[in-house]
DNA sequence: GACATAAAATGATATCCATCATATTAATGG
DNA sequence: CCATTAATATGATGGATATCATTTTATGTC
């Protein structure tokens, strides 16, 4: 073995990496190979020696995506419970900085309507994944308004990520403001006692 | 003049539908103006006799298909009003036929995620469309839950957009049909009366 | 029915892309 | 320090794309 081993490795993560913010910005038409090489400080030749194709690259990238995005927007929270619990996630993701880093975060705020349309078998790694925060989100809300947590938690999380791209596409102006908290408030609506007046973090 | 008055207008206007299906089918990336005039029963050449650039015929086809989805969407209901009037709207749009069929709906739902990235300036359109859309909603529901009607509203398009595109990217089996029934419970909790055991039709 | 011309088609150009074939670099055991 | 070879770079290929230039077709008028 003429390299240390585990180089590769680390070739190969920082690919991923830099996969994972070129394609939520750009898109998976708009990410070329060379960009993403080139954002990984390395040329597109060497592409091929990691990933088979392409889109084999885009699987990997939006997997790992949507487990790191899940875990930062968990964070801290073991311990938290119902309403607030649901008050911090919300509040962390309908937010103006996940709306004005898209690169930074969740690859289903990014990536949804070209998700369905691609080659790749997204959807049923996708599925896998929402079944599982549905249900991590289920099992710490307690239902309300007649929905079954768990199928409250699902259009919780249709919510959340139709907030955020919808307030994407509207700018950043007042109106992309007002769609971020009126999420966050439908979010938390018929889950008891109200939020203080004083606006969340943003 | 040697052709019939309208002539030109016409073709534009096939153009244009034709646009809207390929467009919402394969995404703003995805959908070449080869292909566009093709499915228009034309070749590439004469395109830019009708349009000055792909990037306008984008931004007309958007913005006449939220035009005529939002007309489909609230047919028929002008005198309907409150939880009835929501339940047909959020029944319509968070349908199975609607997943279904994203070429022949809403605009919004196909192609959410690529319109920020853009060139054209969709933003400010986008927002005049919205703030249209949710004072027409606001102004049939009545407020519930301690949410301000314009804020229910603007809550209730980001569900129903997020909830048809995550649906969308979760396939057709099972799980899809459940996120789009939870959508649609969601945005009618807090509303008064149960809706009836039986199934809208999808 | 011939002609002028609007509308559309054909063809060309330059760019970008994914992928592959070949060359070059660099690290380590000898 | 040299040879081997893993890791990366360079360069090439074929296909697709937006746009433009030029030719062809079709229509209404004389």
């Amino acid at each position: 073995m003429r390299y240390k081993a585990g180089h590769k490795g680390r070739t190969r993560a920082r690919i991923l990496t830099a996969a994972q913010r070129a394609l939520k910005r750009e898109g998976l038409a708009g990410a070329s190979v060379s960009r993403i090489m080139g954002e990984a400080g390395l040329t597109h030749g060497g592409f091929y020696q990691h990933f088979p194709t392409k889109e084999a690259l885009v699987a990997a990238a939006f997997f790992e995506g949507l487990k790191s995005s899940q875990e930062e927007l968990l964070q801290g929270l073991e311990e938290v419970q119902g309403r607030d619990f649901l008050a911090v996630v919300v509040g962390r993701y309908l937010s103006r900085t996940h709306r004005d880093h898209p690169e930074a975060g969740c690859p289903m705020a990014a990536l949804l309507t070209e998700l369905g349309r691609g080659e790749g078998d997204l959807a049923e790694p996708l599925c896998n994944y929402l079944e599982g925060i549905a249900a991590a989100l289920a099992e710490r809300v307690t239902p309300a308004g007649g929905i079954p947590a768990e199928e409250r938690a699902l259009a919780t999380v249709a919510l959340m990520v139709g907030g955020v791209a919808l307030a994407r596409a509207a700018g950043k102006g007042e109106l992309s403001d007002r769609i971020l908290r009126s999420c966050r408030r439908m979010a938390l609506a018929g889950l008891g006692e109200e939020p203080p007046k004083q606006e969340r973090k943003p």
